[in-house]
RNA sequence: GCGCCGCUAGCUCAAUUGGCAGAGCAACUGACUCUUAAUCAGUAGGUUCUAGGUUCGAUUCCUAGGCGGCGCACCA
């Protein structure tokens, strides 16, 4: 990129450059004392007397009129128009004014009036240039309508140029500052119940704590094969063992699977753990953090979302995978043969998927997942799942053909996974036995035998709860983006072609 | 991985039954001391995603590829 094309755009900025670096400013700055925000410079007009202020920010349009100015400046906090005349800057000044183009960051000292037009604008006393763009931004306009006119639109140049993309858009960086409100939220939250946040191996020498195929490195000192975690799972539950009582973790998984509107090879779970909780307490949690979230964010825990009104006040819907999939596939769990699950999933699938192959657990999940996932809009506990489903989950109290766990899912999309966790090593290693032997037959996805899991778990895990949120779906849903490139900020792209 | 759609100036978009590639904004020159898509006059700006093919001639038609969007599959 360094030998990136001059165009007649850029070559007129950089000759801007050259003749304000000819006139001595210095257009790349190291500081400025700002003393007002562009929304607080607004607040601070006044009707009688005129204070002063220092803005800084980029010049979103310049509008000339021979000897005054006007511009518009964005930071932050909003924008505010600032108007140059030529006789109170002096001709030196105002001829630097009109070398700045738009996209240039500037700082701003002058005094808040009202137009006649009754905008409120700061009277440039002086003007520093803080950075020259030599390139230019596609910062469109808008019209009196509110009708955008160019701009960044292009999703390609969007996601692989986000500083462009964050810079024309403040709707943009409002998406991410809800983000960031939403893990700060579920962070103080854990933090006031006395959970204590850890941070655990990112470079694995086993990956497990779900099914899911992993980025494989390698290290070179030690010369040995390491994994980029799937999961965070079995390192928080050897905590609990050691004694840590109630941990958790907000951090990347990575798993080596396609990528489309919903799937990012790396993405963030929150993953937590109680001792001496079950799923029933993971799901008491689970309502009262995520309503706490909905609540705090968005003023109301009854919002609107892609069409429909969701209602997140506790209590949430509670229904068993097995009557799920009697309702919306008409189909007992207790009483369907193998071929009449393969007929279900024939009927609905696109061609793409083979029931021949399958075992019956799988065959289990495409019926609930073509079935009943769609249908689950508001927020809904689907609990007790097949045992074979959830090799780390206990089994039911009363029917150990069930374990002990549940998702919740929201408009169709899972948010959550959580359980009693199996606490019984000689289980927990047959379990695992089950999923090596699964994985030995080709199931890329099944879960790797973890000896020194199992060994501590022989120390004795308490009986615990754990969940699993994941992040990035939570803040689609609360930032009603569409695409999980649009909750990323630099979402993974093929290289540039 | 499969299917459909898209890729033209810095940005947003036009265009040709296959016949010199255009507009708005941005830029440049000039005019303009309360404008706000500022206005007015003028100027400049293109490997039409890439490589082949058909053709007198391809941005347009065909083939292959790249990247992106959407859907499907996989998955969370």
């Amino acid at each position: 990129m360094s030998e990136a094309p001059e165009h007649h755009l850029e070559a007129a900025r950089r000759e801007a450059l050259a003749e304000l670096r000819r006139r001595g400013v210095e257009p790349f700055a190291y500081r400025y004392d700002r003393t007002h925000s562009a929304a607080d410079a607004l607040a601070a007009y006044a009707p009688d007397g005129e204070e002063s202020v220092r803005v800084a920010g980029r010049l979103v349009a310049l509008r000339g009129h021979g000897k005054t100015m006007f511009a518009h400046l964005e930071d932050a906090s909003g924008r505010i128009q600032l108007y140059f005349r030529r006789d109170e800057l002096g001709d030196d000044r105002y001829e630097m004014v009109r070398l700045l183009h738009v996209g240039d960051l500037v700082g701003v000292d002058g005094k808040v009036f009202m137009t006649r037009t009754g905008e409120i604008t700061v009277r440039a006393a002086d003007v520093t240039l803080l950075a020259k763009a030599v390139r230019p931004l596609p910062i469109g306009k808008s019209d009196a309508e509110g009708r955008q006119h160019g701009g960044l639109v292009d999703h390609e140049t969007r996601y692989r140029q986000r500083y462009a993309d964050l810079a024309v858009h403040p709707e943009v960086r409002e998406v991410f500052r809800l983000r960031a409100r939403t893990v700060s939220y579920l962070r103080r939250f854990l933090d006031e119940r006395g959970f204590l946040e850890v941070e655990t191996p990112v470079l694995q020498p086993i990956y497990g704590g779900a099914m899911a195929r992993p980025f494989t490195t390698h290290h070179l000192a030690l010369d040995r094969q390491l994994y980029l975690r799937i999961a965070t799972e079995l390192y928080l539950k050897r905590c609990i063992v050691g004694g840590l009582e109630r941990v958790y973790e907000i951090g990347k998984d990575f798993r080596n699977e396609g990528l489309d509107r919903s799937h990012n090879p790396e993405f963030t779970m929150l993953e937590l753990y109680q001792a001496f909780a079950d799923y029933e307490d993971m799901m008491a949690l689970t309502e009262e953090m995520v309503e706490g979230v909905v609540r705090t964010l968005c003023g109301d825990a009854r919002i609107e979302r892609f069409g429909t009104a969701l209602d997140f006040a506790r209590p949430w819907r509670r229904a068993t995978y097995r009557e799920l999939v009697h309702r919306h596939a008409g189909l007992d769990l207790a009483d369907t043969d193998d071929a009449a699950l393969h007929a279900a999933v024939s009927a609905v699938s696109a061609g793409g998927t083979d029931p021949a192959g399958m075992s019956r657990p799988k065959l289990v999940d495409e019926v609930f997942k073509q079935y009943v996932e769609p249908a689950l809009e508001q927020p809904t506990f689907v609990v007790d799942f097949p045992i074979e489903l959830s090799p780390l989950a206990k089994p039911k109290r009363g029917d150990p053909t069930l374990a002990e766990r549940f998702e919740f899912f929201v408009l169709g999309r899972e948010l959550a996974n959580a359980f009693s966790e199996l606490n019984d090593p000689d289980d927990q290693r047959r379990r695992l036995e089950v999923q090596s032997a699964a994985r030995a037959a080709g199931d890329q996805e099944a879960q790797v035998m973890d000896e020194d899991y199992v060994l501590a778990l022989e120390y004795g895990l308490p009986p615990t709860g754990g969940i699993g949120l994941g992040i990035d779906r939570l803040v689609m849903l609360l930032a009603e983006q569409p695409s999980i490139r649009d909750v990323i900020l630099f979402p993974q792209l093929r290289s540039e072609g």
